[in-house]
Order: structure tokens, then C-alpha cells, then sequence
DNA sequence: CTGCAATTGATAATCATTGTCGATAAGACG
DNA sequence: CGTCTTATCGACAATGATTATCAATTGCAG
């Protein structure tokens, strides 16, 4: 039912794109605009937003809405399953973490209040050793 | 340290802010704003803004940010704990349920990682039984 | 009752993100 | 290889949520 996916052309931006997240932390579209242009890259803004939108949706990249509304962009590991993150909240620094069972329980939970098609989210964030002791609290 | 907390002025507004939420479910700031004019307030939408930032501050409401990137407050229970929700991502209702253990469990992951100031979001949505009844899935 | 700082509200300013649209170039085909 | 079709670009305008301004109000301490 759901249209053959078009695989996306491979253009030189999306190949910069690509190449950037690779060595990335979680930062916003902006920020791996900036970095793009710092390197050379003339790629534009708008298409950094396309191209790791697109990527999100397939689950490529890992996407999260951080507290001021801004959404953070990290690519994963190659052909990774479900999982979650502890994020330091200064650097953007994160770490793949294991929630053993939560998926199941989350289910779980769903089905005893009666809810449906239930997802989740799990985010969790804090200092790392680097920043706390730079002091940048 | 932190400076001592002046508490807020009993305005008018803000007496009809607290009273709206008491009856809602998750919304945002403009629909709650909405609300309160469709029932005769002329409370203005920058003090909705206002007052709804500073009860998140200190608790007396809950703060979640959808996907869209929309900050969603309500009311919770009067001088209840830290707690988690299993919201309808059609029509808001949500639901407080219990996540036994987590936060000790965080703390734990976050000190195996070296990380501190560990903080966590747990937001479970799906779909309620009359939302789906009425097929708005 | 007075005085003044906290609060309000209309409005302008921000800021991230999305839409527009003519120009460009993947990539299918021959 | 050349052509042709059309997805993708990129500069820029538009949107939408949130925040900042600032003069006018108004809690409320004294
Ligand atoms: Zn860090
Ligand atoms: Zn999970
Ligand atoms: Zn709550
Ligand atoms: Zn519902």
C-alpha cells in the first residue's frame, strides 16, 4: 500500500552530509549546516534540513527534540536497532545506553489503560566528566 | 544560594490561568490561551506564556514538548511527585503511570558512564479507546 | 492610603523550520 | 557518450511558536 520508496539521487551534498554525521554528536540542523561551511562545503541550509529529515525517517539518523524546541540530529550505528541515549547537556557527547525489558513494558502499560499503537520516549542527559570538569555546568 | 524565591502576585489572570487548568488535559499555551478567551477572558496570550513557564518551573504543572516541538502543560495532581505519562497523541488525555525503579536506575546508568546532574524523560503516547473507537487514529 | 516594583497586554522582534520556484544535475534510456 | 525527465538545489520569503519591549496597571508592603 505504501508507495515503493524512491531511493533518494546521490548528490554531492547528501554524500557531504553523510560524510559530516559520521564523526558527530547530537547537533541541531543548523549546527551541521555551520560545520559543512566551516569545511568548504557550500551546501544550503535548507537542504541540510531536507536531507536529515529524510534520514530520520528511515532511521539512518536518530532524531531528538531537545527542551528549547530545536531538534538534534546524530547518526547511529550501521544498521542498529531501537535504542537510547545519555547525552551530556553541555557538549552534546552521547553515549548508546540499554533499557532491558522497557520495550515490552511500555506495551504493557499501553494495553492495560486500553491505549494503542503505543511509542515511546526515553531520554536521558546529563554532565559528562570532560564538561563538569571544565566547569561549564 | 539561589536567590530566595519571591513568590508570584495573585493577579486576576493568573487566578483564571489556575482555575482553567484544573479541567484540561495536555494543550498548548495558545489553546489554552483559546480556551480561556472563548469563556470570556481578556487575559492576554503573553501572560498565558508567562504564568504557564513559571508553574512548570516550580512543578505545579507538567511540561512535556511534543514532536512538533510545541511545549504541552497541565495541571497535575496537587503536590505530587516526580511521575511519568501515557498521553493520547490524538486527543491529549493522558494518564500518570508508575515507572518503579527508573530513576535510581538512571542515576545508576549515568554514574557507569561518568556522567552527573543525571535528568530523564520517559513519555509513553498512544492511542485512547474512544479516540480509536472513533477511528481519528 | 501611598508608593513602587511586579505584572499585564498589544505589538514588534526572534528563531527554528518550511515553502517557493527558477536553475541544476542525477540517472534512466538509447 | 548525448538526451530527457524530474528529483534535488539554494537563495530567499513565509510561517508559527515563543520572547522581548515598554507604557499603563495594579498587587500589596508599609
Ligand atoms: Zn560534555
Ligand atoms: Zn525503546
Ligand atoms: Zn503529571
Ligand atoms: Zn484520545
Amino acid at each position: 500500500m505504501t508507495s515503493a520508496a524512491p531511493r533518494p539521487r546521490m548528490t554531492r551534498q547528501r554524500r557531504e552530509i553523510l560524510d559530516a554525521l559520521d564523526l558527530g554528536e547530537f547537533r541541531s540542523a543548523q549546527a551541521w549546516h555551520e560545520r559543512l561551511r566551516s569545511e568548504g562545503s557550500t551546501t544550503g541550509l535548507a537542504t541540510v534540513y531536507r536531507a536529515l529529515q529524510s534520514l530520520a525517517e528511515t532511521g539512518e539518523v536518530d532524531a531528538v527534540v531537545a527542551e528549547s524546541g530545536e531538534t538534534l540530529y546524530r547518526r547511529c550505528e550501521a544498521g542498529e536497532e531501537h535504542h537510547h541515549h545519555l547525552r551530556c547537556r553541555v557538549c552534546g557527547k552521547a553515549v548508546e545506553i540499554d533499557v532491558p525489558d522497557f520495550e515490552a513494558y511500555a506495551a504493557a502499560i499501553g494495553r492495560e489503560h486500553g491505549y494503542g499503537d503505543i511509542r515511546h520516549t526515553i531520554e536521558l542527559t546529563g554532565v559528562c566528566p570532560e564538561c563538569a570538569a571544565a566547569g561549564d555546568a
